[in-house]
DNA sequence: CTTATTAGTGGAAACGTTTCCATATGTGGG
DNA sequence: CCCACATATGGAAACGTTTCCACTAATAAG
């Protein structure tokens, strides 16, 4: 671990609990009982504390806390990215129930990066603090929450779907996916692509994927082309471009997330193209001005403030020893919402594909099927 | 002071400084000395703590350091919503600022309440972090504010207009404000109202209606009517057509956020009104999706994660003993955005207005038209 | 009037670190 | 050979709090 000497640092904090007992004419264990109410006290001495910390104008040094009591009542919060408004908004439920209950919130934004991911959770590790709330990278492997549990750090995923024995607060990203495989069907297309941030900063991406690629076999359609993009790409339009070539076929595109689709719509009408006519669009995640855009954007409906406020008090709950209670239902925390972007797929491009689809045998067993196909042509 | 008994807390950090030094057969000055390169060691000390660190995966608790330097690494961070992108994307740039540095980032939503605000304040104080950045609900009025100075905590205010003598990353609100009155005029409205969040809520929405005013003076119009509104206000279709009731002769509405501006478009819309034909608006702040709802928002476009970074970067110089550098210059941080949402005047409702508006004269002390005008009405 | 029991109180240890100071051990010059 | 002097090293104090323990004084029970 990198260590740096101490630089710096001014002076504060003047009143501490030494100088209140010396005002008030006592011993500090016995101001510490006052104002703790931890033990017992007599009129005339409560008084008499009561004045000299009005007097002194004095307050707790919650460091000075934290060393003796093992318990910084501080939490670490870990997330992508705030640019998102999905974890902006689960930040902030997040955050607001860890205030009610008398706890701060350490914020680290990860851009995605496991490197920064796994720095940030050791420094809020050394830092001690009580409980996490985290979306990481790839939950299966990321080094940071394997230190988390090791040191048995009460804490709560968010947006990542749960290993065995974690406690999540998430959608079912498969289940989701398939839902909106079902949407796109239902509409006629026959080959959606799909559009995502590289799988190795988001394993919401590759559930997504997974659950969308299941779903397009369910649905007899073609297996989903795959666009995985970096965070920071600029030149979206010329990957799209190269997207739509290469996959003629394709009526629509499934972007992983909302933003991603918003952008995705921008690239494609500089392309000359227009949504929905020539190609639907469906997100995910649900942000509110999906519904104010032109056309309003087709997407999973979820509501990430009341998955950072489940997450915060499930690590309360932890924390109070008390079992972690209204634990939700991924398979229920979604809803598809209908918009504009996802229309009937135009009969001239209907008529363009060429490709074989699955044959839609109904009585093949489905695992069987399933991995086959998927043996075809997986990395 | 409201203090608690302390409860819970679990065993953790095993492994001290002390079972460093057991292990490495010296004493804990040394390992400390070694670790932190803060005095002389011999080669072969420095090997053999350090091969203890490794076998008992040992780091430093910060709580400890944390008292014995006064230095927390921490640095508080107050802002009214993450809703909103634009204080979304400031701390996410001054989150990232402070972590390259160094610092871990305490997050505080107040929702817009000075009472929480206050509340946080004292909180992030007590557990005593390194400075502040911070958008607090008044400026010159925030008793957080002052308890910061009262403390000499290094702090620097964001999107508040520095009062003399503060460290500030903003816009300057005024002089925004004033040019989208010159906007408006431009179009050939002469009456605009203005709505924005109760001002005891936000200085930045009194500010830009007080731009506002003097810009509509400036440009012969009428005095912007002021609707003031709740944080949380439902019914603000309801309100909006009560607004537009008694003023009849207004052509446009100038928001006092891009959030609100937003909401105000769907609110109309819903009143069974088109933007911009029966009435234009105007926003402030200049987010993203403004560019991507239909019709374009017109607004005042600013750099929110620009002005994070350089408000973490002023805190980090002033932590630094170093005069922060590059300060900004809140009349260079914005610009007028054009938007479909903005458009001229049509006949018929410029006919409407009955209302004179000031005189055009040419001459007139400005100060004086001015104060008079304003003593007209002002509450 | 003793003797348990209790309420009230303060001293001191402990939490994990840094740093001051004192003590060793060496080195070189007189 | 001795003295200054640097280099290594460890003990202990300090940071601000909580809590254990010992102690006093008062009250209740015998």
């Amino acid at each position: 671990m990198e260590t740096f000497p101490y630089v710096g640092g001014i002076v504060r904090q003047p009143v501490t609990i030494k100088d209140v007992a010396h005002y008030a004419g006592c011993g500090v264990a016995s101001v510490s009982r006052v104002l703790n109410r931890s033990g017992p006290s007599s009129a005339g001495l409560r008084q008499r504390v009561l004045a000299a910390v009005d007097e002194l104008g004095f307050e707790f040094s919650e460091v000075g806390r934290a060393l003796q009591s093992n318990t910084t009542r501080t939490i670490g919060c870990v997330v992508p990215s705030l640019a998102n408004p999905v974890y902006a908004d689960a930040v902030q439920g997040a955050q607001e129930a860890f205030r009610m209950a008398g706890y701060q919130t350490l914020l680290v934004c990860t851009n995605y990066d496991p490197e920064i991911e796994m720095q940030a959770i050791r420094t809020l590790t050394a830092k001690q603090v009580d409980g996490f709330v985290l979306t990481v990278s790839d939950a299966r492997a990321s080094d940071g929450l394997k230190l988390i549990q090791s040191r048995e750090i009460p804490h709560c995923l968010l947006f990542n779907m749960a290993p065995d024995g974690e406690y999540s607060w998430s959608v079912d990203d498969c289940s989701a996916a398939m839902a909106v495989s079902d949407a796109f069907a239902e509409k006629g297309h026959r080959h959606v692509g799909f559009l995502a941030l590289k799988f190795k900063s988001s394993d919401r991406a590759r559930q997504r994927y997974e659950g969308f690629v299941e779903g397009s076999f369910r649905n007899g359609m073609i297996k989903p082309a795959l666009l995985e993009i970096e965070e920071d790409s600029q030149n979206l339009n010329d990957l799209i471009k190269e997207f739509l070539r290469t996959n003629p076929t394709m009526t629509g595109i499934f972007a992983s997330n909302d933003f991603l689709a918003l952008a995705a719509i921008r690239s494609i009408r500089s392309l000359g193209m227009n949504v929905p006519r020539d190609l639907s669009i469906v997100g995910f995640d649900g942000i509110e001005v999906g519904k104010m855009v032109e056309p309003s954007l087709a997407t999973i409906l979820t509501d990430p403030r009341m998955m950072g406020d489940g997450a915060a008090k499930t690590v309360l709950s932890i924390i109070n020893g008390t079992p972690p209670t209204d634990t939700p239902d991924p398979t229920q925390s979604y809803s598809f919402r209908a918009g504009g972007s996802l229309a009937p797929v135009t009969a001239e491009r209907a008529d363009d594909e060429k490709v074989a689809a699955f044959s839609s045998s109904n009585n093949p067993t489905k695992k069987n099927a399933k991995s086959n196909w998927r043996d075809q042509n997986e990395i």
